[in-house]
DNA sequence: TCTCTGTTAGGAACAATTCCTATTAAGGAG
DNA sequence: CTCCTTAATAGGAATTGTTCCTAACAGAGA
């Protein structure tokens, strides 16, 4: 009796697959109570989880707001707006391992690193130079 | 009028140069809340904020726990132990510039990355051993 | 089918941070 | 020096994001 089938894991599932990529927990928590009032979101977070843990979808976690939840398993990278804080997927060169770079350890073991990429997306820029031709007049 | 200088500031700016590194603002928080039962954890966010982005301080996000400060303003990285969430150091040779190694902007403009190291420390290593040897017997 | 076991659901509780409004520091006028 | 005006600030209320707790229930075996 290792792991039950329920219904609420196969929508938690399903909706990470329908929405695009990069929701919140709480984007999925929304979509789902539209059609299912009585899912919680306790259930939402820990089924993304458990999900996450099994490697069924992929969680990306941004250290200056709410984790995202993404269906591609594929390596890859993310850049999150300094504006809107939306997410969207980097094509990078392959990385240097940054393991072997690393000097005095202080007795750490260490497993690996998460690189989180800054920017300023397309329309938060439009939306700059709109705010300065305005200030200019 | 710009930046007034308030008791306040001044009392979080010294508290984080008295405790030892990479405190969380709850910490800073319950420090001055013994000498200074008045002070409001909105104002040690704020001022938290203000001189971080003033350089006075450094902030340190942490995408699975609470954001750390730092005095020091030396450029630097850290490693989060995955099992206790201490924050540390980590002494690294220069990495090379990961920017110019992005293809296909999508319009984006790039301007920086956080990384973040994972690992255990000493002594958590130590307590999954002893673990492991009473799982054994 | 019935019982037993341990996973799960849902909401309550908690933690981390931001927001709102009365207060107050700073600058200028008298 | 004192009063007045203005906008930055303080403190706590509110909000947001996530975890925890307990009753409910899926699945396995008898």
């Amino acid at each position: 009796m290792e792991r039950r089938n329920t219904i609420q894991r196969e929508l938690v599932l399903q909706a990470v697959r329908t929405l695009k990529r990069h929701v919140t927990a709480e984007e999925i928590f929304e979509f789902l109570h539209q059609q299912h009032p009585y899912i919680g979101k306790g259930t939402v977070y820990r089924n993304l989880n458990i999900l996450a843990s099994e490697g069924e979808i992929r969680k990306v976690e941004i250290s200056d707001g709410p984790d995202r939840f993404d269906f591609t398993l594929k390596e890859h990278y993310h850049v999150e707006c300094i504006c809107c804080h939306d997410v969207s997927d980097v094509d990078l060169e392959a990385l240097p391992d940054l393991i072997p770079r690393i000097h005095d350890h202080h007795g750490m073991k260490f497993m690996g690193y998460d690189i989180l990429f800054k920017g300023l997306c397309e329309s938060c820029q439009r939306e700059a130079e709109l705010r300065e031709a305005v200030a200019d007049d």
